[in-house]
DNA sequence: ATAATACTGAAGTCACCGCTTCAGTAATGG
DNA sequence: CCATTACTGAAGCGGTGACTTCAGTATTAT
């Protein structure tokens, strides 16, 4: 009962939920290439009708994407709302973050003083560790 | 180390589904603004301690968060991996994206002041807009 | 009219997710 | 030394998600 009109407002959670899933992500880079029927867009995936449509419905929530259906075929399209909702995000909080890496990195080249102190501005921030699993 | 960066390639899909959680991104936020202890995290959450360190684990594997323990505290902060991981998909989907944003837009146009002549293969009217959501 | 097409809806299965509890282990402080 | 702190691991629970099947309902083709 906590469904409120999200026509403009995407919901961040469910739209990187949409995005986690490669189904999905298929799906818009077909889509994004022309409109297609639900039927096309199943045609190469090896799963149902019935899911294909379960997909759509999720991206078109969070506005990804956006059908009508004429006659008996619903015909889809790529949206812009989703992708400006995250490129906002990514706007709002990249300036925190590089903030914040920028500030390690300051800490590390000052405990790495001990030699030379010459250094480029755009420190190398890569590699991170990390292990696989699950 | 003209490295193609392929072994520390994030998962795209794991990292959607880190992000797509309300408190991981709590967690990323209180972390661009400082390095911190598992606890310290947890206090304000309302959450177990453990529950934190598993979202932490999840942080950690997609690049988002480094965490290293020193004695019996495990210290985390921010990490870049995960969010140039981001920033890049971005990028490489944004163009296509526009693209067919503006070929839409285009044919939208066309449409409008199509009251004779043109042909287009398939002609099919796109009739009353129907906003139903089903 | 009949058949084929293109979905739609409901319901079920099964795996994974977020979270908990409980029982450790290893540093640290008095 | 013993107690406390800070986490770790395993197991379990309810919920959700991706997918299926099956039984419709329109719409279009023959």
């Amino acid at each position: 009962m906590r469904d409120s009109n999200l026509d403009a407002q995407v919901n961040i959670d469910r739209l990187f939920h949409a995005l986690g899933d490669p189904t999905r992500r298929a799906l818009l880079d077909r889509l994004s290439k022309g409109p297609q029927s639900v039927s096309k867009l199943a045609a190469p995936l090896g799963i149902t009708l019935t899911a294909v449509a379960q997909h759509l419905q999720i991206l078109e929530e969070c506005g990804l994407a956006h059908t009508e259906k004429v006659g008996r075929v619903r015909t889809c399209q790529i949206a812009s709302a989703g992708f400006d909702a995250l490129e906002q995000w990514i706007r709002a909080h990249r300036t925190l973050w590089e903030q914040r890496l920028d500030l390690l990195g300051e800490l590390l080249a000052e405990e790495n003083e001990a030699a030379s102190a010459n250094e480029a501005p755009n420190a190398d921030r890569s590699a991170a560790a990390t292990g696989s699993k699950r």
